[in-house]
DNA sequence: ATTTATTGTGTCATTAAGACATTAACTTGA
DNA sequence: TCAAGTTAATGTCTTAATGACACAATAAAT
């Protein structure tokens, strides 16, 4: 910390918070961006979020879900710090500094408040660069892309893109759709009962042909890291 | 970012970047603290860092480094984001945000400047808790070994803690010392040979048997990260 | 009943790390 | 000089987790 403070000798730089919300929607990667309605960029595409409300906001995590709450009406299911993003062109209005969360949600939670507003919407991950986009907000995707892929690899998180209750299916589903390549079902099911953070339901579903196992998430667990990656 | 962006509209809050400097010691994993010689938290120790310049600092690692720099009078070599704390209750001037590096260096490079000045110090680890510490420092310290500890298993950053020049059996050491336990010195010989990122010296040195290999860092390389973790 | 699709299980192959024996090269001291 | 001790480097067998894939179980469709 400084050793000689004095507020009037800085030059405060402009501080806010936007996250990389991304679900796994009609068998491709989405995140979710924003139409810019104010200055600067406007009318351009950018990621949920904005200022710190001192008064709110009692860590800067909160503003993060505020911000994807304003958007979405809900919280999202996993929510991480990726990095910050700093400099003084990134934005016209002088030296700024953007603390980026990276989260996940399931698209059931928030289809239909997504669908009747018409300034956020699921944008298709390589489509983006078709997409007029604010700030450096395009490469901050593409760094979240890349720490949701590898994050695939090794932990269990795209169980956040799932529902509440889901099948092996559904799971080798949102992983393939997250690293772009097919894995094992049986690694899989093999991580699944070796992470012991869910439980086999008593229900069972419709699949085509034998009915598949429902799983869900057990209550209170974190999130579980495993000591290898899957191969790619 | 902010739909309706009116400076006046914001309390801005306290911005700072600090920075855990590692290196490894006698022994032991040290850390690089520094006595405050102002409010808050006068005369304990915290993380050397302090506020961002705008007029000299291209971006927030620029402010990171030029704090180091003032401590140590050399950059680190090795500096990635740890995380970002904040909060209402962190510091008594008010909500406050710190974005925290973590970096390592090797301990010759600094040591007869370290010597020479009594407000910065090398501390153990081990002993962080017996010092009055500021703000939240302690958690931090905490949070940035056990990053530390993680990333020793999966890749090759702990060479940061070595001097130019090494053997394996410093790698193994410091390797050792950052993780707390012994690992094969087949297992590190293997991995420098796998990485690909570091080259034999026509060079060998003396170690009370036969001579040991000398290796360094190839010029320009990255990084490498395995796909699996060393045991613990 | 037969075909087809999908789920779930069994098992062998592959890969990288752990364990540890063996060989190599240097130092020290009788 | 040579044997004993020390550390370095290599060889190789074991272990653990994943990949690959065959096969069995179960449901729907015809």
């Amino acid at each position: 910390m400084a050793n000689n403070y004095d507020i009037t000798e800085y030059k405060n730089p402009l501080f806010t918070v936007d996250s990389a919300l991304f679900t796994v929607k009609d068998g491709a990667l989405k995140v979710l961006m924003v139409k810019r309605a104010n200055e600067p960029f406007i009318g351009r595409w950018g990621l949920p979020g904005g200022f710190v409300d001192v008064d709110t906001d009692d860590s800067v995590s909160m503003t993060a879900l505020r911000k994807i709450k304003e958007k979405t009406s809900v919280a999202p299911q996993y929510l991480e710090q990726l990095h910050t993003y700093s400099g003084i062109n990134r934005d016209p209005r002088g030296f700024s500094i953007t603390l980026v969360y990276f989260a996940l949600i399931a698209e059931a939670q928030v289809s239909t408040h997504i669908e009747t507003v018409d300034d956020a919407k699921w944008i298709d991950v390589g489509l983006v660069n078709e997409l007029p986009v604010a700030f450096d907000h395009k490469h901050i995707i593409e760094q979240a892309k890349e720490r949701l892929k590898h994050k695939a690899l090794y932990s269990m998180v795209p169980v956040y893109c799932l529902p509440e209750y889901f099948t092996v299916a559904q799971f080798k589903s949102v992983i393939e759709t997250i690293i772009g390549k097919t894995v094992q079902r049986k690694s899989i099911i093999r991580r699944i009962e070796a992470a012991d953070m869910f439980e086999k339901l008593d229900e069972k579903v419709k699949s085509g042909g034998r009915l598949a196992q429902l799983y869900k998430v057990k209550a209170g667990v974190d999130i579980v890291n495993f000591e290898r990656n899957l191969s790619v």
